[in-house]
Formats: C-alpha cells, sequence, structure tokens
DNA sequence: GCTGAGCGT
C-alpha cells in the first residue's frame, strides 16, 4: 500500500538522494524530497517521501529514531493538508496546492 | 562554513 512520510530531524547534509537510499532498503519508494527553504534555498531539515510498502507501522518503526548523518531522523505518517474544501484525489498531481 | 521545531512549490 502506498504511504506518505514526513520525516524531520534530517542533518543538513541530507539530500533527495540521500533519503531515497534509505528509505530504499525498507519499500519501493516513488518519491522522496528534502523540503529546502523557498527563499534562502537551503535544506530546512525535514523531508516527505511517498513509497509502496507492506506495513506501515513497521517501516515507521524502522526508521523513526534510526541514525542518518549522525542524527536520528524522526519518521511518521505525514499530514494530509487536501485543500479548504477537503482532500481532492482526482485531478492532483501533486504540483497544485496553494501557496 | 553559522541554526534545529516543524508538515511541502
Amino acid at each position: 500500500m502506498q504511504v506518505k512520510l514526513f520525516v524531520g530531524n534530517l542533518a543538513w547534509s541530507i539530500d533527495d538522494q540521500k533519503l531515497e537510499s534509505f528509505f530504499r532498503a525498507h519499500g519501493n519508494v516513488q518519491s522522496a524530497r528534502v523540503i529546502h527553504d523557498r527563499d534562502t534555498g537551503r535544506s530546512r531539515g525535514f523531508g516527505f517521501v511517498e513509497m509502496d510498502v507492506n506495513d506501515v507501522s513497521a517501516v515507521i518503526r524502522a526508521t523513526d529514531g534510526a541514525e542518518v548523518d549522525g542524527r536520528p531522523i524522526r519518521v511518521n505518517e505525514a499530514e494530509d493538508k487536501g485543500g479548504p474544501r477537503g482532500p481532492r484525489r482526482d485531478r492532483d498531481d501533486g504540483y497544485s496546492r496553494r501557496y
């Protein structure tokens, strides 16, 4: 099943590829991206990972607290912000959120 | 060259 994960407490050196390489061992990573500051471009220290797993809680237990680049990362299910009227599942490509 | 709670253009 597919799951959207929130990954926090990341080291500044962690990037999208580091994330994907790490979660690749726990499931089929569809997209992994570290959120950088929109203004300065520097890392915000957290990111999001969409992957396909058989057991979500098992992956979270295995990844949450795991040390990556010397820092224990925090993994949880990402909140679904959807939209003002609720989630839209029909025409959402993932790049249509409000500013 | 720096920082450290938090949910993304």
